[in-house]
DNA sequence: GTCAAAGTTTACGTTAACGTAAAGGTAAGC
DNA sequence: GCTTACCTTTACGTTAACGTAAACTTTGAC
């Protein structure tokens, strides 16, 4: 056997994640200094869990729909309950329907952009179209 | 007749339009500043037509899917071909089908995006439930 | 043992997108 | 003429999300 961090145990070192997802394993790091992320640790090294990659991918995820940080933690806090106190949960309710809200206008936001976008492309293979069979 | 900037001309004052898609004026006149708007002037005051009004638009609409201000001003630059030449012309498609498979990554990410957050809902509810009738 | 690859912490630098004064011009209403 | 409301420019401040560099340790391969 000559590479791999782990063979057998399912874990990840940082750099297999950052190869992964392609993101720096500076950019890991500082999703763990915001505490999005708590890898174990063998050692100094951080070992991560799946556990943890889906974590990282929520994370990713949430960036490429324009949330910060802040907001992907609250999201994924909100995938497991946690604290069972009835205000907790409503609480809990109402961030999920908000954050549905919003991804239902962001929906409503690529719609139109899509069908502009349909436009112009059409636009464009005319004109050159145009140009060629002038 | 008392108040409103422009009666006859349609045109917009920058509060107006401040007001209309709730930003500050700062926000307004930076993006001027940027280059993503070039409104009339009388004197010193800008005076926006409908047009400048689309574009704020979709500034705004851009900025709700992540989209940084360059993006958004390149996007703007899709809306009108301009430059005829067809190599101009080609760059723009690409990058029109560019933008177009990005709004698809991100209606694949809000889908999936939905689903989990369906089940956080169902969960939260089932969890509410339990303690009512507890 | 040593060398390269990958890991660590600490810390200063950078970019985007405004916020927030400061300091002043202009026009309407009283 | 004075206030009030809205407009202007200039400019420094701020936050988020890393980049980049320095300085050091650990580890597998030869």
């Amino acid at each position: 056997m000559n590479n791999n961090s782990d063979n057998k145990n399912n874990t990840f070192s940082i750099s297999e994640l950052a190869k992964e997802f392609d993101v720096t394993t500076r950019a890991i790091r500082f999703y763990e200094d915001k505490g999005l992320l708590t890898p174990a640790r063998r050692g100094q090294t951080r070992i991560y869990s799946p556990a943890d990659r889906t974590k990282l991918k929520l994370i990713l995820r949430g960036k490429r729909l324009g949330l910060t940080l802040d907001e992907s933690r609250d999201i994924i806090n909100m995938y497991n309950p946690g604290g069972s106190n009835e205000d907790q949960l409503s609480t809990l309710l109402a961030k999920i329907r908000e954050r549905k809200n919003y991804l239902q206008q962001q929906l409503h936001d690529i719609e139109v952009m899509m069908l502009d976008l349909q436009e112009s492309e059409d636009r464009v293979i005319d004109a050159l179209n145009d140009l060629k069979t002038q």
